[in-house]
DNA sequence: GATGAATGAGTATTCATTCAT
DNA sequence: TATGAATGAATACTCATTCAT
């Protein structure tokens, strides 16, 4: 009596998922009910919860499957970088993806509510807390790289742990803005990010620590 | 005769918006109901709508009062720029008292909340906004100031608006790590963001932009 | 310490009267808060409690108001008949009376909500009992010197009492149909309710009964 | 499978109609709470909300219910008179039926309730108005039929639409006095009504009209 | 696996009325 | 006499979750 269609079931628990994202999205966790959720997704009360456990495990569903996007993304640039790729170029290249999920309203209104939900829900904030570490972790392989390298602009003193910190404050303080600031244009943005990263890498030597 | 006492209104007033602030900062816009929030007020149900129309009207309010106190903090130190105050030193404070709201856990998990709600409630979201540009306005009158005069660091060809943006990004994202990442020790971070803040500075000359 | 201004006191009752008569015609008794109705009187909530004890009381209030007009109505085309005038005149007259109150929507809907209220409180169900009483005796009094003279139409022979009732009953389901029936034209339906009651004296001759 | 046992979701959506019918007219459509109807029906808060949509939609289930009785009785009635029975003997049935119906206190009240509530609830509104409607066209059809047929009384020039309709009037009244009037003994009036409306049918003929 | 009926605690808000000034 | 701040019980409705089928 196990999983008749494995492939079936995890496409509908991606559908559900989706739904959940939309509809977090649109309204926000607390108002959006697993009523909207499941009709969104098209599937019945008890199949959601036949799904998950509860609305928090959603969440923390929807969490897990960004995080896979961005690992997923980071090995890429990784083993780009392996093969002889420019850490630097890659570092660029988050910093792109970062900007482009953040042109879509959606996206960061769902960031906006996970990660005020998180405040109260510790496995929640514990599942974001993986992700973060990972994107940081990553962005910590490619400085300390380009650094190795000597790569343009890259001091080989750079303090990596406290530029890819930095790196994350921008990334999150971006999505804010993008938010909640009607004025900030997520697109034009996008080479400002690039030359004030460059410039933190700068200013990030240890001998400046 | 219109208010009895003015001055017991107002004192209730406020009792009642730092009750709202300290239940939302705990539990969530959603989730502090306007039962916590009397109760942690002290005032009976019909007090509390006596006193305030509805729950984001509640809110608002708030906001309006943390807006309050950063047009204070604005104004004086625009006073002292005027006195002939150094106006570097003058952002230094800015930061500082950013840092040390940061500090605060509850503040935090407040602003999160009320951008979160932001994003649903746009009367909401219009006095966070009018909160911001008074911000922006006073960061970018205190930079043109430095300009102005060639404070130390300070580029004539400084991008005012640019680097005003981009020291609010750099706060929101501030409040965000704040929150979220435990590894985050704010206190220990005060240094870094000034340094931040003045290679920022540095690379918002209108040359390179 | 009794009252100032006798005149001001009871024009301001009538204002708030008034007032309350709009409010519950558009809102429905329980719907129409006191609120509403010293908002639309102009007074304070404290004047309104001070003219009258409860909304019960207002209600039971407006109701006397009407019963005046109605023993005023009557009183005049008592004295009319008394001085020679016609009954069965004075009779259409309140008829008329009748059908130029229905042509007013408001006029219909207050007394639903009054008679659906009544159901509920007895003090007002008196009091509507009480207007009542009056209108079917006057109509009795009409019906009686009518049958007295032989007044075209009339028998010497009609039992004033059912007679009387049955126009009671006319005049109800007029205000009802008024209300429910948007087919229902108050003003077209003048000439039939004349004739009917025409007929229904005629056929309420104590032979017949 | 879409319902389980649609025999119990019926039943008990007729158990929740009768309770809501129960308390509305011992309490008034406003002052009988949800809570009262469900505690009265034995069924949970959710589960009432489970059965209808809200309170004004348990009220139009009420009309509808009450509108199958009248279309049944109307339609048995109908295939009688088809059958060769007398329509004028038919119209004293619906007449019987009214006076039967406006017995029972509750009836009256919980009809008078409904009126009020339909003046501020326009869906409430259209619910009863077609009940009337279908009330009127079956009234039609039976003085049609004994026009036609010259049964008893009954003048073939007879203007059925304005008979009906002032039948409807007497009907309304009916109810009302019934209702209101402590004096007004239903089962008495009986006689009365059937007369009425006889020679109501007499005086509607085209040639007075 | 899939369904949807059932649950009942919880929510924001309203309202008639009181009473100190 | 007039005011309006204060009250707290009451209300319709929502929602995450369970469980029998």
């Amino acid at each position: 009596m196990r999983v008749v269609d494995p492939a079936r079931h995890d496409e509908r628990r991606r559908a559900i998922l989706r739904a959940a994202a939309r509809c977090i999205a649109d309204k926000g966790f607390h108002a959006a009910s697993t009523a909207d959720i499941r009709t969104a997704a098209g599937v019945s009360t008890g199949t959601l919860f036949h799904y998950f456990p509860g609305k928090q495990a959603i969440a923390a569903a929807i969490v897990d499957l960004e995080g896979e996007e961005v690992r997923e993304l980071l090995d890429g640039l990784a083993a780009d970088v392996a093969a002889g790729g420019s850490a630097l170029a890659a570092l660029r290249h988050v910093l792109d993806a970062v900007v482009d999920h953040a042109a879509d309203p959606a996206n960061v209104r769902l960031a906006l509510e996970l990660a005020a939900e998180a405040a109260r829900d510790s496995d929640l904030a514990r599942h974001i807390a993986r992700n973060d570490a990972a994107l940081q972790e990553g962005m910590r392989a490619l400085l300390a790289t380009a650094a190795a390298r000597r790569e343009a602009g890259a001091d080989p003193t750079l303090d990596v742990r406290a530029a890819a910190a930095w790196i994350g404050v921008l990334i999150d303080g971006f999505f804010n803005r993008a938010a909640l600031d009607p004025g900030f244009r997520v697109g034009e943005q996008r080479a400002a990010l690039h030359r004030l990263v460059a410039s933190l890498i700068g200013s990030c030597s240890m001998g400046v620590r």
